[in-house]
DNA sequence: TGAATAATGCTCGAATTGAGTATATCGAGC
DNA sequence: GCTCGATATACTCAATTCGAGCATTATTCA
């Protein structure tokens, strides 16, 4: 067994220049720093919500997600950082957070290279119940948007958009049959494999979860004004492109669709959907906030004997009047089932010895 | 709508001083540094292996992760930061990667708070196929090791192991009991809760996944060796401890827990077992593969029903004899379930509009 | 009072799952 | 070549879950 050379620092202010292995890194100016956003999240009147801080970028207004950077002489933890700004811009006292995905490529912050320190960006998924029903600005400018203002392509609450239809899918078809022209180091799936996938072409099913997936694609395609903005070559055969939702801050869009998927995702097995809901509710309002962020219908009284079955929620004991019909039992969350169940919904299940 | 301050950088070499919001951060000479960390899976003859580098920290020997810092000068992206570090550290050439978390707490690297710069640590997970046979080496001083050299409590593979009721069980109960000193800003669980949710306790059950639940808790706990080597207080009342695992440098055995618990996750509801198979196998070999990651044996005729009824293999026509009876079918791995189902596995369904 | 509107309750067949039994095919030893 | 032991593979069956529809109950409003 070999040794490898002892680890120490010999510059404390520079990137390192020693590490684990054997060889030793050239020294470089290589400055980091490191962006944290929140994708903030909620639910109000069927409507999936986002929270939105609106800056002026070149002259234009742009909106983005509640962030700044992580500045470890103050912040003790990233968390207590992303929490530190979200306070700051926007007042919301932030419960449930959850760290989704660093980003670190290059060119997705539409910035000169060389001259501004790299920037990883550390995006995080917070939820929480939207504290009044002003139906706007929560506070010094931010604001509540809908989810779909910036992915119309992910709203099927009333079918599949016509947008797919009518203008994504031909366009990515044309880009998928394009040449390659990006080197594939690894991973060696083509274009048109990485469509299919994603928006589930041919033989394909729509996956709900893939929203990064295809975030990722119409960038690459340079269907969203992000990729434009960035830099990215554009299929000079597309005339004047529609902007296929309203676009973001950096590569904030990005580290939203990271969220709505995870929170898709997420809902299925862990109980974080009472994150967004008050603390008595019927269980129709329940099926309302799944469907806001799922999608299509759930078929009612499955959804209720689900629910209860599981052991998810129990009645308070009152009803909700005025519902436009036969009042409504009200639940609230059994915390226990935390700690009963392991994960409601586990695939392969060990049998016995 | 109030618009907030225009977003630019006044300082390049600097952490930013401006930023999304309206109050402007004092500038601070805070630097980062990223490392980048790799825990490489494998398996062979029914036993889980994880990639370590021995490392000489202090004087002595311990076990690292393949890992080395970003450098945003030679590494267009974090992954190819990461794929270079362990080429350059174990010769492996890596195929599936996947990010897991970001950490970044303060303290967990054994290194004096204030003079070194901060580092924010990216862990991944790559799963790969053993190479060659030969039981150890992998290159230069890179080895193969059981995970269960530093997670025995996490090996149920001959049931519930005895460490976890005799030594680990009554001094997390003790812990438990004890007054919590840490202030809970967030997320008001009590220990007892943490300790009965992770190791399923009374009522609870042992979920496989909660690998870093379950660490975390031994380190705040002082059980592990790093909680001790990071300077937490520890017990008066428990004489000399053991070790409880294997230690490791930094907080890789953090990413490591990390990385069995997302892998034990993923392998439910996407095909990551066959990056760690080889192009033919038994539907038997298969099953031992799995469950050398899960743990507890499955039902032998009803796993190979799952596989193969979800289309994830389909059979060569060759058959591998001396398996010591009737000889087994070979499978390989059917791609097209990619494309195909979105994810064998789905929690709630959308039912009809 | 009676329609309209929801909430809630119940049923039923299809599909999935857990677990067991039965059969097939090899190698080794006689 | 036949039998035994070992393993792979096939088939069966009951219990449970799931998808979908019909039925009943309790309100509001005209």
């Amino acid at each position: 067994m070999t040794m490898n050379v002892p680890l120490r620092r010999e510059d404390v202010n520079d990137m390192s220049s020693v590490h684990i292995g054997q060889t030793v890194m050239p020294k470089g100016p290589a400055r980091v720093e490191i962006g944290l956003s929140a994708a903030i999240v909620s639910v109000s009147r069927d409507e999936p919500l986002i929270m939105c801080v609106p800056t002026d970028a070149d002259g234009e207004t742009v909106d983005a997600l509640p962030s700044g950077p992580f500045s470890p002489l103050e912040h003790r933890t990233l968390d207590a950082g992303l929490r530190a700004w979200v306070a700051d811009q926007t007042d919301l006292d932030l419960g449930y957070v959850e760290q989704l995905y660093t980003f670190g490529d290059r060119g997705r912050h539409a910035q000169p290279f060389d001259q501004t320190p790299h920037t990883v960006s550390i995006g995080y998924l917070a939820l929480t119940r939207k504290p009044v029903d002003a139906d706007d600005s929560a506070s010094e400018g931010a604001v509540w948007r809908s989810w779909y203002d910036f992915f119309p392509w992910e709203d099927w609450r009333q079918g599949k958009p016509s947008l797919l239809t009518d203008e994504i899918e031909p366009r990515l078809i044309e880009w998928a049959s394009r040449v390659d022209t990006e080197p594939k180091a690894f991973r060696t799936v083509s274009r048109l494999e990485r469509v299919r996938m994603a928006f589930g072409f041919d033989g394909g099913a729509w996956d709900e979860e893939r929203v990064l997936d295809r975030y990722e694609l119409l960038y690459d395609a340079g269907l969203v004004h992000e990729a434009r903005r960035d830099g990215r070559e554009v299929s000079l055969t597309w005339g004047a492109l529609p902007k296929f939702g309203t676009p973001m801050l950096f590569d904030h869009r990005r580290i939203f669709a990271t969220a709505i998927g995870r929170l898709r995702g997420k809902l299925k097995y862990r109980p974080v959907i009472f994150e967004m809901m008050r603390d008595e509710f019927t269980l129709f309002e329940l099926q309302k906030t799944v469907e806001a962020i799922l999608g299509p219908h759930l078929h009612k009284q499955n959804f209720r004997r689900l629910v209860e079955s599981a052991g998810l929620v129990e009645p308070t004991g009152d009803v909700r009047a005025k519902t436009g019909g036969r009042p409504a039992k009200l639940y609230r969350f059994r915390r226990d089932v935390l700690i009963e169940r392991p994960a409601p919904g586990v695939r392969v299940k060990p049998g016995r010895a």
